[in-house]
DNA sequence: TGATTTACGTAGAACGGTGCACAAACGGCG
DNA sequence: CGCCGTTTGTGCACCGTTCTACGTAAATCA
């Protein structure tokens, strides 16, 4: 049984060898592939019965030439994001469920990058493209979209036409967080956001600064807002890190734009001789696995990734069918309370 | 200017469309965009010029059907594990400057998964293929290899001859870590190793064992020697973690074939209100992220797996050159010593 | 100068599918 | 029995490239 895709003379196995085993033309073959209209179940079982001897695949390459490639393609900042993974699942879970196959591009937050990926997807013919934690502004993406159908998860662009959009409600995410810490006594919370060169409202971390503001304001602790800009992530952030613990105006609460950054501040807190949470509180952003560390145990927000990817996914097939209006949909995260934020009551 | 691959009257730029603005034939184009053999610097620069001003990209589905694709395949096992952004980061290095795409699909580490996404890159008429720590056999991985250039990075198959390997030298890895123990003054050092269903001497874990079980004989402590098998990753660990440091033979180190299950040992040690290392030293591989935080400390073993992903990446390219003697090679791996190895003299 | 090589460019058949337009077969009905 | 509408299956143009085979003009050689 040749299930290689080759026969037994090493020639490919097309869709021509498919219908002449089977005797039945090629156009018949097409349509039992792609179960259009128009096939009896004769002729159905028949080529299924040659496609199962011949081992035969369909080329996507030839397939994408005309029709569709049943493959959509998954645009990822990078690996390493704590984040990530669960929204990959998510989106797997549904593609999976539809038979669609994902192309997954790796980005690495660089624009250049990210605008190549998004170009290799259209070249290779995607279905549909998910987009996910992007650096792109949103005219780009406008542009992008008019030529293939896209969903943008992880960044804020209600106002988009031509794509839809998942995010996590960052403003109530923020909210919960602040208003955990103002809860728990405190009242100099300070908060640390990602210093971006060009600050964007469609990134995350001005969301979630819009929702401190909100929570200080709220509890009349206006004059103890501030936000320090930490340097993106693969600068050294050592220096940042030393200059907040050691300032004399060190806050007693400190919500951080993501685990990404308060992970490291918890560490060199407690390296450098402070109490987490009594000298100072942590609040970070993601959930990520390692805040669940016993040794870490840092409170955090969860976004429910998995969630996003599935309602991203769904967004996209509907699309994909046809939808033009534009969905902008928020899902709301929850605080997971840890150690870093309050002592638990032994 | 219109640099979305679309003209005004909304058609696609195609080839022909270069060709006719550029007034010259299809044929021509063609070996422009593949720079053959036999083109003048006056029909370059004038088919540069349309390609430029048209916007055109060429379809990568196409060129599929008959040349190459200029696309590799990369199948990593999945996103969260520690060790493979680096590899990934090395592979990307090198096909960068070769004007290489790369294509990404995420195994799970699911049999079943990592064929189909194999197959999918073959459908999808990549040139050429890297697998990274796949769980398939080396019989299958023969088989697709008769299809497309193959390179296979963490899986030892030193006797493939249809692909190449690209390994850390996992054996000496393991002597590194059993000896830093020894000199340490542990004689009782334990393992933990990867419980598989089926033992298979082509795994990462089983290769450790086998060094593990070399550096303990030679320093005349085989008696010492035990390995204890942990279920995999997605099974939970607690309870086997929990015997592992209530035993009465709990050892006084352990060396554990991954940082993996490194780092949830350590974080419920020291939650038992055990020392690290002076009750149990650990040592883990991988050398994750999460291993060099000061809280967890963790030293470990280092693959350098960005020398791997360039490696392999570069024996890819040997290999679709033309290459067909299979190459097999071994990186040396290092010690991280930290926290948990010995405590560092104030 | 004629013969041969070299360089450059072109025509047109692949490649492996899709999908439209149409033919054939079938059954129901007056 | 002839007419008509509905299935079911087929022929063929097409998608956007590559690549082989070949034509032509210029350059080199004897």
């Amino acid at each position: 049984m040749a299930d290689d895709g080759i026969n037994e003379d090493g020639a490919r196995v097309t869709i021509r060898t498919v219908a002449a085993d089977a005797g039945v033309s090629v156009a018949a073959v097409s349509k039992v592939l792609r179960n259009a209209y128009g096939v009896s179940e004769a002729l159905r079982t028949k080529v299924e019965t040659s496609i199962e001897r011949l081992g035969y695949r369909p080329s996507v390459a030839a397939r994408g030439m005309r029709g569709q490639t049943f493959t959509l393609g998954v645009m990822l900042v990078g690996i390493d994001n704590p984040f990530l993974p669960s929204v990959y699942r998510g989106i797997e879970s549904v593609t999976e469920k539809a038979g669609y196959k994902i192309m997954v591009g790796l980005g690495a937050a660089r624009k250049e990058t990210e605008v190549r990926l998004i170009e290799q997807m259209i070249d290779n013919r995607m279905d549909g493209i998910i987009i996910v934690a992007t650096q792109l502004g949103g005219e780009v993406l406008e542009s992008y979209a008019q030529k293939i159908p896209t969903v943008v998860i992880g960044h804020h662009e209600a106002t988009a036409q031509q794509f839809d959009t998942i995010n996590s409600d960052d403003v109530t995410g923020a909210e919960l967080a602040v208003e955990a810490l103002i809860k728990r006594g405190h009242k100099d919370i300070a908060m640390v956001a990602l210093g971006l060169r060009r600050k964007n409202m469609a990134d995350v971390s001005p969301q979630r600064e819009r929702g401190y503001q909100r929570a200080m304001q709220r509890a009349g602790l206006a004059e103890y807002a501030r936000i320090i800009q930490f340097p993106t992530a693969d600068l050294p952030r050592g220096e940042a890190i030393n200059a907040l613990l050691t300032s004399p105006q060190r806050p007693s609460a400190l919500f951080c734009w993501s685990d990404l950054d308060a992970i490291p501040i918890l560490n060199a807190a407690v390296e450098a001789g402070l109490s987490v949470p009594d000298d100072l509180a942590i609040v970070g952003y993601d959930n990520s696995p390692v805040a669940a560390l016993p040794l870490i145990s840092l409170a955090s927000i969860d976004q429910d990734g998995e969630r996003m990817g599935r309602v991203g996914a769904e967004a996209l097939f509907s699309r994909m069918a046809g939808r033009k209006v534009p969905e902008h949909i928020l899902i709301r995260p929850t605080l997971i309370p840890r150690r870093s934020l309050y002592r638990p009551t032994v």
